[in-house]
Formats: C-alpha cells, structure tokens, sequence
DNA sequence: CCTTGACTTGAAGTTGACTTCAACTTCTAG
DNA sequence: CTAGAAGTTGAAGTCAACTTCAAGTCAAGG
C-alpha cells in the first residue's frame, strides 16, 4: 500500500503518518524509488496507536509499548494503572455530567442561588482544584 | 484576599489567576495602588472554571457563560449537550479501561496473537479513527 | 518529452493554556 | 530609609501532536 491507500483507508492523514513514522511508531518500506510503502500490517498498528491514544497515552508512551518492528510489547503494569487512572477520570466525568445535566435542569433563577449547583461546584472544584490532574489527558488531535 | 492567598487556597499559580483576568474570567478589584485584591466569590468563580475544565469546556466557551461580572449565565442546551458528549467519552473510556485491563491479563504470548485483543483494538480503533474526535478534550493544566 | 499530480524532505507554523522573563513598581519589616 | 519580598506589565517561550509550506523528486499519461 502507498501513503495516499492507507491514508484514506484510516482517516489518517499522511502528514501524520509520516510524523508517526518519524517518531518511531511506524515503519515504511522503500521498494523502488524514493516513495514509502505499507506492508498491511500498518492497520493493526495504527489501531494500537489509536488505542493507545484513547487510553491517554502519548505517542512517546506508545512506542515505549512497540518493538523496533512495531510489533506490541507490552509494559502490564503500566496498562493495569492507565485503566486505573481512567476508571478515575471515568468516575469524574460522571459526576460532571450529572451536574451539567443538573445545573441545566436546575429551576433557581441564578445558579449563584442553586445550593445543588453550589455543590456540584464544590465536588467539580475539589476533583479538578485539589488534585490538579494527573497527567490523564484525552486529546483532541488536530489542533 | 490578594493574590497570593487566592493561590495559596485554591492551589492555583497566580501567573494563571492573571491568565484567567486577561482572558475575562475573572474580575479582580484594584483597591489602593496596582495590586489586584480579590472579593470571596472569585473562589466560587475558579470552582465554575474548574468544572468547566473538567467539563472539557475551553475557557472561552466558559467565559461564554459568565456575565461581564463573573456571575454564572448559563446556556442550558450547551450544557446538555456537553453532557452528552461526555457521556459518549465515558463509554469509550470504559471500553478502553477493559481492554487495557484484558491486555494485561492476557495469557497470549503476543498480543499479536491474542483475538480479544485484536478484537479490542478493532472495536477502539473504530472509534479512535472513525470519528477523530469531537472536540472533546480533558487537559492537564500545567504544559 | 513534458506536464501533472502524488510524493519527498526539513523547517516553520498552529492551538490552548499556561509559564517564564525582563524590567519595573510597591508594600513591609527592620 | 532601605533592602528585599511580592506584585505589575507585555512579550516571548513551552508542550504535544500535528499541519502547512517551500522546494525539489519522480512516475505515469498524452
């Protein structure tokens, strides 16, 4: 496969494949020429890597986890405290959501008056104030 | 309260607590001389943006909800639907937090090899790279 | 052969949320 | 009064994950 067949087959721009690729988590082909080409097995790699990029890792956490080859080689413990850290952020975001659903619903004229919003305020406060994040962070690509 | 104290509390680095009055987040009084002097409130108020933080709400879409005086002003429809949005986030990291959980447990001697993994990475990979992403995004401050 | 379009590279630009810096000014303690 | 801690400003730097750009290479079609 060329750049353009993967590119389109994943939704993976090839600017950013060729970042991947310069970064250490893919790996190319140049049969004849100058061009790069795919062995099929860079779908199943670009999977880890989204997998891997769901789960909060950057990309240089993600080919800590890749052999040379791209094969997964995987560090267990640090999957079991990413999944921790998750169910973290999980239990956090329900909490947000059930009060953005609340302070939507909530009936007071201000939510400065809302003593439920105040306290949703409090518990969002304390989660996001006090701990100041871990490093879990969901990204957004392109930006 | 001067500025200091503020961070003191809430944990906050003042050069963010300027950060946040540039931006219009925040208001500060400037009692006798240059100094900033902060009322109580801006306390509720850093609660309001820390929970549109971890609401993964920008903080202009948050200064989109504040009066020119700090004073929540919400829009509901946003918040519903950010609600949502989070709660579409949460399934996916749910399925995340399993298959990284599953991977480490995993008795396959590669995960090459392992079909639930790959199946994993399939079913994350699908979402990971069909939908790139709302805009959702949960930041670690600090960066 | 020549154009056209896909590909290549390294370098520089983008975005958001801050931090850091330089150069001052201003309180506070002694 | 004076040192020094803490505050002020605007501007520039940082970080990750890309994207965009400029300039050049290469392959296929007409």
């Amino acid at each position: 496969m060329d750049i353009s067949e993967v590119s389109k087959q994943t939704g993976i721009p090839s600017s950013a494949l060729r970042y991947y690729e310069q970064k250490g988590l893919l790996t190319s082909v140049r049969e004849k020429g100058e061009r790069r080409r795919y062995a099929p097995s860079v779908l199943d790699q670009l999977a880890l890597i989204a997998l891997g990029q769901a789960a909060g890792l950057s990309l240089d956490e993600i080919r800590s986890m890749l052999t040379p080859y791209g094969q997964p080689n995987i560090d267990r413990q640090l999957l079991v405290a990413k999944a921790e850290e998750i169910d973290t952020l999980i239990k956090r975001l329900k909490a947000v959501s059930n009060g953005l659903r609340h302070a939507a619903a909530c009936p007071a004229p201000s939510h400065a008056e809302c003593p439920s919003f105040q306290k949703l305020l409090k518990a969002a406060a304390t989660g996001a104030l006090e701990k100041r994040w871990g490093k879990t962070k969901l990204h957004a690509p392109r930006g």
